[in-house]
DNA sequence: CGACTTTGACCGGCGC
DNA sequence: GCGCCGGTCAAAGTCG
């Protein structure tokens, strides 16, 4: 890897691609140290994805995240949290490598809207925690080389209690 | 009966 | 000033 990297051998040729991937340019600058030589399942050699691994990430928040889910499938972990200045609400991302995007997380969520997005042949959906007085929200969207990845992106912080 | 999902339309913000 | 994209809300329908 020198010059070509996935995000830009894939840049499509459209305009239009360089405001668009504002955030997506950030995450590149993590999932890249995945992309060519880096993979974080370091035993990914035989890991089967039944066993239920919630996505539990807890980047540094207040524990907001007590998440334990029992799980929605193969779940390899990757994230970055990233706190905005100005707002007390922190935004998550997440690289999680798994078959369906409903990732059981520990709180239950409810689906507010679907957006077909130009950076991505897959659709966005977005989640919204059900639990009353919760803020957050939650970004589905399949990876653009890796269909079998979902980036899911959180919200805010939970202000209740995870496990329901 | 209640809860959740889905689709479409509308609005706001940002960039050119 | 106009156009484009993203994001959110609302209503209806379906399933448990």
């Amino acid at each position: 890897m020198s010059d070509k990297n996935p995000k830009a051998a894939d840049s499509p040729p459209d305009s239009g691609n360089s405001a668009t991937n504002q955030w997506f340019d950030e995450l590149s600058d993590y999932l890249k140290l995945n992309d060519d030589d880096h993979q974080w399942p370091p035993d990914d050699d035989s890991i089967p994805p039944p066993p239920p691994q919630p996505p539990l990430f807890v980047p540094n928040a207040a524990g907001d995240f007590g998440a334990s889910g029992s799980g929605g499938g193969t779940t390899h972990l990757h994230g970055s949290s990233e706190e905005i200045s100005g707002s007390h609400q922190k935004r998550v991302a997440f690289r999680t490598k798994s078959e369906v995007e409903i990732l059981d997380d520990g709180f239950r969520w409810r689906k507010y809207g679907k957006k077909m997005v130009k950076n991505s042949p897959n659709p966005r959906n977005y989640y919204r925690c059900t639990v009353d007085g919760c803020p957050v929200k939650k970004r589905v969207e399949r990876d653009r080389d890796d269909p079998t990845y979902v980036i899911t992106t959180y919200e805010g912080n939970h202000t209740h209690p995870g496990s329901y």
